[in-house]
DNA sequence: AGCACGCCGACT
DNA sequence: GTCGGCGTGCTC
């Protein structure tokens, strides 16, 4: 007898089920099922349950079983929410594993993982009791408390809180309680909602010729009725076919034709018209015209690269594709997407959020037309709901996404590509799971027994080691499309242009006389340099006090156009200063350059010149960031300053010149992937210049122009500096010949962190041995919203085994947090930081 | 994570 | 005396 006879046969015992909690909790909990939803419930389905005194949450099915618990009495579920599995069970066993490995609670990547429209969950508020009676009296703050309910007609706990100003409301809400003055209740917060629009259609009675005809000539003496009705048939040709009317037409549509309301309604009252609604997809239709599968050749080193990935997918997983930009990538993605979809499996096209764009977009939507599903953290969570509901239901085999797109609900997948693989933001930051979506990527495709391409003209170490290894396959593509050369490199010395009184501000001449030949010539450029806002401090001249950030250890930005200074931690901003605080001076000076300064540096040097930014703050809103790209690409701007929005976001035709502010910063930044790191925003940013006919030009501003890096950098030579990299990470080691885990605490109270942190490194180094435990360490910014930091960094080298090292971990850090020394800090874990 | 609860110090 | 901050423990 199997297991399923026993839970649909068996009368007498009850099904429980085993649900996964959206909560840090180390447990699932059981809950009952009543005795009529038995044989509704499957594993992967959504239910609501009731959790504590009086919330309800979104929990998902992980097991079925007949063991009634023994320690607790199991409460009944509440609702089941989908008629077919929501979450597959590889997807149950993905979360499992991505808890473990990066130690958190499989609630927490339930969380992240899920839109949160599919996670439907209770919250207290606060309403007026309508049996209260005025007699019994309120003090000051709870009367005001009452007048802000009866005008909102509920508040939450939060708002009480803030009214009140209380830190805890619970005292006051308890007091009003007890007074019969407000009643506590839940109220769900808003799910999924499908979008609806209303139709009209006449009603059966009119769908024939006849019955219309007469209609219409009822009509001729009420003009406005008639227009209606001449309208409606304007675009839905019952006379010629009746079952048109079916399809009705929008509502919208008589709204917008200026037609009259209230006639419209004597129609539908007198039963002509009739409403009804539709649900329809959030993505609009608008496209799904025959879309012309743009056709397209590779060239014959593409076509060498696309068959050699082939053959390596024979016996790698995974194939890193080393392509330098311009060499065409995307062309052989799209060849084995079509590979892969030809044979019926689903697609998952990873990119960075950056680099996730109309343009990127658009393409693949001519060439896939619906089969392709986007899944975009910009767009609304409806939406995103809608592709997970697609996915389940089989629609979308190829997704295009974000970070976040490895927990979709795929079930057969085939491949997985990950463009610009060596990219940081892949890494999820905050909160928990601190996951890397290139590497959940390749367990999710082995899972699946998929293959995974990742993609870049400049791999991470850890990537480019795989494939010496000979774990990943290596495919390198080294020419540029078409008849494109790679651009011309020149190193600009600023230490000796410093000397030679040849620097005007941050600019050396040469590097002004570039930009100005090539404004000439009527071309356009790039300056780049990764730091938004006018200077990245400002300082007194007399006492060298620099603006600080009240909250962090930063200093405050300076942005011009808001006359601002600003701390680009916690959002903190204040007017300009017109003093220095410590000494009253008011020679304040602005230190460093950012965007903001350079264009206004750089529109003194070249007074004719058009210049354009573009950076986060220029592109806030998503018409400023349009209109900003079309004056680009019709021309109207000859010099863009940018960030790396313009290195990674957008592929620009015709920049024949890119100049790099400074890159040094990038290089000397205080971490072991510094170089890597640069090496890889300097190249791609160096990949703008030239196009297909001209070879571009790329001005490298440096105090340093011997440094090896920058060798490697305008020599293109990724190797180069990949075995100069290798051997420091090695002799240090670092990833990718050790796994690093970073503890972070925090608290408001710089010594109790101190505290904290000392003793668990104490007794971690005690367990594991020094070598592998480092620290406690001060982070760079000590701290950020009054929250003082301090890291421990966990080394464990190659070969240990990494699942038990975590379980002792974690056995010891759990001892270690409940001591005093650690009691009441919080303890941030960041596996395979970076 | 929220939320309930109760201890304790600091004000009228 | 109460008021309000804050640490603790629990949730199937
Ligand atoms: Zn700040
Ligand atoms: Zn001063």
């Amino acid at each position: 007898m199997n297991d399923s006879s026993v839970l649909s046969s068996s009368e007498e015992s009850t099904v429980f089920v085993d649900a996964l909690m959206p909560l840090p909790i180390p447990k699932n909990f059981t809950y009952r099922v009543p005795r009529a939803w038995a044989e509704l419930v499957e594993v992967g389905m959504r239910i609501v349950v009731p959790f504590g005194s009086s919330k309800v949450l979104t929990a998902v099915i992980v097991r079925m079983h007949h063991q009634p618990p023994s320690q607790y009495q199991a409460k009944y579920i509440l609702e089941i929410l989908d008629d077919r599995p929501l979450v597959t069970s590889s997807q149950i066993d993905l979360f499992n594993w991505v808890a473990e490995y990066y130690m958190c609670y499989p609630g927490e990547v339930f969380q992240i993982a899920l839109p949160a429209g599919l996670k439907i969950s209770s919250q207290s508020k606060v309403q007026i009791n309508p049996a209260y009676s005025l007699e019994i009296s309120l003090n000051d703050k709870e009367q005001c408390v009452f007048q802000a309910i009866q005008e909102k007609g509920s508040l939450s706990y939060d708002e009480i809180a803030q009214i009140a100003e209380l830190k805890s409301p619970y005292h006051l809400i308890k007091s009003m309680v007890a007074k019969q003055a407000v009643l506590i209740f839940d109220e769900l917060k808003d799910r999924y909602s499908p979008k609806v629009i209303r139709k009209i259609r006449l009603t059966q009675a009119y769908e024939n010729k006849e019955k219309l005809v007469d209609l219409i000539q009822t009509l001729e003496s009420k003009p406005k009725q008639l227009a209606q009705l001449l309208h409606y048939l304007q675009f839905i040709p019952v006379l010629r076919n009746p079952e048109v009317n079916q399809k009705g037409l929008d509502k919208s549509s008589f709204t917008q034709a200026d037609l009259s309301e209230s006639s419209l309604q004597t129609l539908i009252k007198n039963g002509v018209f009739e409403i009804f609604e539709v649900i329809v997809s959030r993505f609009g239709q608008e496209d799904s015209e025959d879309f012309i599968p743009a056709a397209f050749e590779l060239n014959p080193a593409q076509t060498t690269a696309y068959q050699s990935i082939l053959q390596q997918f024979q016996e790698k997983d995974v194939v890193l594709l080393h392509g330098i930009t311009g060499s065409g990538k995307t062309e052989i993605y799209i060849k084995l997407i079509q590979e892969a979809l030809a044979n019926g499996s689903q697609v998952l096209y990873l990119l960075p959020e950056i680099a996730l764009t109309t343009q990127i977009v658009l393409r693949l939507k001519r060439i896939f037309g619906e089969q392709l599903g986007i899944y975009h953290s910009k767009f609304s969570d409806n939406e995103r709901v809608e592709v997970w509901k697609s996915i389940v239901e089989g629609k979308y085999p190829l997704v295009v996404g974000v970070r976040s797109s490895v927990f979709l609900p795929f079930s057969n997948l085939g491949l997985v590509i990950v463009d610009e693989e060596h990219e940081a933001s892949f890494k999820q930051v905050d909160p928990a799971p601190r996951y890397h979506a290139r590497d959940l990527a390749v367990v999710l495709a082995k899972q699946q027994g998929a293959k995974v391409l990742l993609g870049s003209a400049t791999p991470s170490i850890e990537s480019y080691y795989q494939a010496q290894e000979g774990k990943y396959g290596l495919v390198t593509l080294k020419e540029r499309f078409g008849k494109a050369q790679l651009p011309q490199m020149i190193l600009l010395d600023t230490k000796y242009a410093q000397k030679m009184k040849q620097m005007k501000g941050g600019f050396s001449v040469d590097l002004i006389q570039a930009l100005e030949d090539n404004f000439q010539k009527g071309k356009q450029s790039l300056l780049f340099q990764n730091r938004r806002g006018y200077s990245p401090y400002i300082q007194c001249q007399d006492c060298d006090w620099i603006a600080t950030c009240h909250q962090c250890d930063v200093s405050l930005t300076f942005h011009a156009r808001e006359q601002e200074l600003r701390c680009h931690y916690c959002g903190y901003k204040e007017g300009l200063l017109r003093r220095c605080s410590a000494c009253g001076s008011t020679h304040l000076k602005t230190m460093g350059y950012g965007t903001e300064k350079l264009e206004e540096e750089l529109q003194l040097h070249l007074p004719d010149a058009r210049i354009g930014r573009m950076d986060l703050d220029t592109t806030r809103s998503k018409t400023a960031f349009n209109s900003l790209l079309s004056e680009i690409s019709s021309g109207n701007i000859d010099v863009l300053v940018g960030t790396q929005m313009v290195a990674k976001g957008l592929d620009f035709e015709g920049l024949s010149m890119v100049a790099i502010f400074d890159a040094d910063k990038a290089i000397n930044f205080p971490d072991f992937r510094a170089h890597e790191r640069a090496f890889q925003l300097i190249s791609q940013v160096a990949g703008r210049a030239g196009r297909r006919e001209e070879q571009g030009k790329v001005f490298i501003q440096t105090n340093q122009p011997t440094h090896p890096l920058l060798e490697h950098i305008i020599h293109n030579n990724y190797e180069a500096m990949y075995a100069e990299e290798i051997v420091e990470r090695e002799g240090y080691h670092y990833p990718p010949f050790s796994r690093l885990i970073k503890l972070t605490f925090r608290n408001l109270d710089a010594s109790r962190v101190e505290t904290a942190a000392r003793h668990m490194a104490a007794a971690l180094q005690n367990k594991f041995g020094h070598g592998r435990v480092l620290g406690p360490e001060k982070p760079l910014i000590e701290r950020i919203r009054n929250q003082f930091a301090m890291e421990i960094l966990i080394k464990i080298e190659k070969g240990l085994a990494l699942k038990k090292f975590k379980e002792t971990l974690r056995e010891e850090m759990d001892i270690q947090m409940t001591g005093p020394a650690c009691k009441g800090v919080q303890l941030i874990i960041d596996v395979d930081c970076m």
